[in-house]
DNA sequence: TTGACGGATGTTATAATATATCGGTAGCCT
DNA sequence: AGGCTACCGATATATTATAACATCCGTCAA
């Protein structure tokens, strides 16, 4: 298949990785990574680190900044193997994280910089707030 | 003078550490600020986090998710002190950072979180890249 | 006055996140 | 084969952050 192809760069630790973040529906830290591959034996940070650096870089997973996890790259739902920037809407109370993208955002922001003579490379968008689903469960509110 | 209202609140640890980071021109880490305060004698990790978390709450700092450091709040190139959003262009050379804040970009972030019917409650806006200094410089970008 | 309570602050210890550094292994060129 | 390089993994340690508990200080009722 050719949703395949961008894996078959990956070695054994890096698809593994990338399936369990693919299987976990919240965001990872790389420590809940090495808890998550016990299985296969210890883990050591180091390891873990670079695999999921290798992910990014192949834009089959995200790191959220302000979690300090990671996430499988998804878009619109499906997994995808392309190098891009998106934002994330991040649930406080049940961690599940939609990603977007939207163009206008990266326009503006790109616009915000080069009125200053900034030449932006990196641009880190993450909203924390409550998804759809606990915002309409009371406790998440106020209680 | 109405200016240093805001600081009439803080106490002395607080108001050594926003001038700490006031004096900075660069984002500082907690440990760079503890670092910052040892002529004042030895300062623990708790204390300092809880002062930057209440200048924080009181809208005279924020924190670089991306970087986990703090800079003061400066809007326009002036310390402020009312709460507000912001986004943040981040110079990975020299590391100086500029705040900014952009009404249409808020507004379209608000518009996408509507969309999925998210609720935002805190928006981080951070873009790494080069400040207009050190982009003009050769060493800066591929050497 | 005084002592019970509560909030802010300080201290000790430790948790959670991340990386420097070194050694091994496999491809690859000559 | 020998040696070079690049990746890979392990040990150790650095960096960032917080839990848990102690202390101080102001308030207020008796």
């Amino acid at each position: 298949m050719s949703a395949q192809k961008a894996s078959a760069q990956l070695n054994a630790m890096q698809s593994r990785i990338r399936d369990l973040l693919a299987r976990a529906d919240k965001p990872l830290s790389a420590y809940d990574v090495i808890d998550g591959l016990r299985d296969h034996g210890r883990v050591a940070p180091p390891t873990v680190y670079r695999a999921l650096q290798k992910l990014i870089d192949e834009g089959l997973a995200h790191r959220l900044e302000t979690r300090n996890a990671y996430v499988v790259c998804r878009d619109g739902g499906h997994v995808c193997g392309h190098r891009h920037r998106a934002g994330f809407m991040i649930c406080r109370t049940c961690g599940r994280t939609l990603e977007f993208g939207d163009e206008e955002i990266e326009r503006l922001l790109g616009g915000a910089a080069a009125r200053s003579g900034f030449v932006a490379e990196r641009v880190a968008i993450e909203i924390q707030g409550l998804c759809a689903t606990c915002a309409s469960l009371p406790d998440a509110n106020g209680a």
